[in-house]
DNA sequence: TTCACGCTGTGAATTGTTTCACATAGTGTA
DNA sequence: TACACTATGTGAAACAATTCACAGCGTGAA
């Protein structure tokens, strides 16, 4: 069986995504080159995780100047994006909603939000964000007749795995879950749970730990 | 040096928090008992994942009846909560952070939400879901009075490594950070990063490498 | 009372990720 | 040209997380 040629962890795919950040940044600061244990500092990793990272691009440094950055962020970008900008459905117009329209709105050129739902029909029917909202009820035939490939879950945990069903059912590859239950999925469709609950949970735990630490 | 008892990985304690919500919805559909294997369905993982998780805790389980379910619940609440509720203060009263605010009003015990913080002079000494909301340069004074040990950072980008470390000088011990960079703390303070521009670049790329393997 | 069943608890094996450490190479200096 | 310096690229080691696999036990059936 042939290897698949992007073979990269789903955490070093976030990495890439933080570096490609750091380094437009930096472009902006008027850099052109950069060394790993310049973006280490940045990236709050190690030197040599950059370096393993970077083996994952076809981009070669050099020992004496160190990274170009306009050749990793190419790099970078062939990896993460697809030829077109990718279109993403998001469903549930409610606080968390409403401030992810916002996040992506028109910041990001490889993401566009094709498409809202929600059963409010007090939101149904108009543009937020630059976004038009749907009724859930036609969710599967817009995501299907825009070919939208991601989909964005934001309503209460209780409506989330109907709404999963209905993105599969439409067609999508992807799903980001921001409710707090595990959702079920046809074999095809990556999840990533985004679990605000179980983060903040993990956050106390550490922190009081620490404090014991340094109690002692 | 002796070995600290809450020796548990981020991921697990992430896991024993998603375990906590769904036993409690167990327990609210009348069950009593539970087997490793049906909450590992339910959690998206294997049995032996959830039994080693349950390792942690001082709970044992019967080979013919499974565990019950409220042993379980309060030896996970011994490991995750500590004695008295959490407070917690939020910076950034933005789309995100009223979305934050809303999420965590009233229904967590374990955490509140003591005050927020803006910079914006409208939204100063306004309640916002049952928070008062402070000017961010109170924040420093505010933290320390009222004895707030984890921050939650939902400001601009610019922003977040200034917030960061007011909060620090507050002396918190543990930060939510949703702002897309790194923050640099002090030792013996803990952060999680919340990356969703990150955690969508992920969902892309695997949803697009998933669709050329069933393509192929 | 005895037996068969199926689940728990866990050592060992496996798989995945990060760090180490060093051979190699590009640059600036003399 | 030759040398010293420093950072890259990467095999190998270390570390961390997950899964396997099975001994042992508690229960219900006969």
């Amino acid at each position: 069986m042939m290897k698949l040629k992007n073979d990269i962890s789903d955490k070093a795919v976030g990495r890439l995504s933080l570096y490609r950040r750091l380094l437009q940044e930096l472009l902006e600061n008027g850099r052109s080159q950069v060394f790993s244990h310049e973006l280490a500092i940045r990236a709050g990793c190690t030197p040599a995780q950059v370096r393993r990272d970077i083996m994952n691009l076809e981009v070669l440094g050099s020992p004496a100047k160190g990274y170009e950055i306009q050749k990793l962020m190419a790099g970078i970008s062939s990896v993460l994006d697809s030829d077109a900008p990718q279109k993403v459905g998001l469903a549930g117009v409610g606080n968390l909603g409403r401030a992810i329209l916002a996040y992506f709105s028109g910041r990001t050129p490889q993401f566009v939000i094709t498409a809202a739902f929600d059963s409010d029909p007090t939101k149904v029917n108009r543009v937020i964000h630059g976004c038009r909202c749907y009724p859930v009820d036609e969710l599967v035939s817009v995501v299907r007749e825009e070919n939208i490939q991601v989909g964005i879950v934001a309503v209460p945990a209780a409506e989330a795995q109907q709404v999963v069903d209905e993105f599969c059912r439409g067609g999508v590859l992807g799903l980001m879950n921001f409710a707090p239950v595990r959702v079920r999925v046809p074999v095809g469709v990556y999840v990533e749970n985004l679990d605000v609950m179980a983060a903040l949970e993990r956050v106390a735990f550490f922190a009081r730990r620490l404090s014991a630490v340094r109690g002692e």
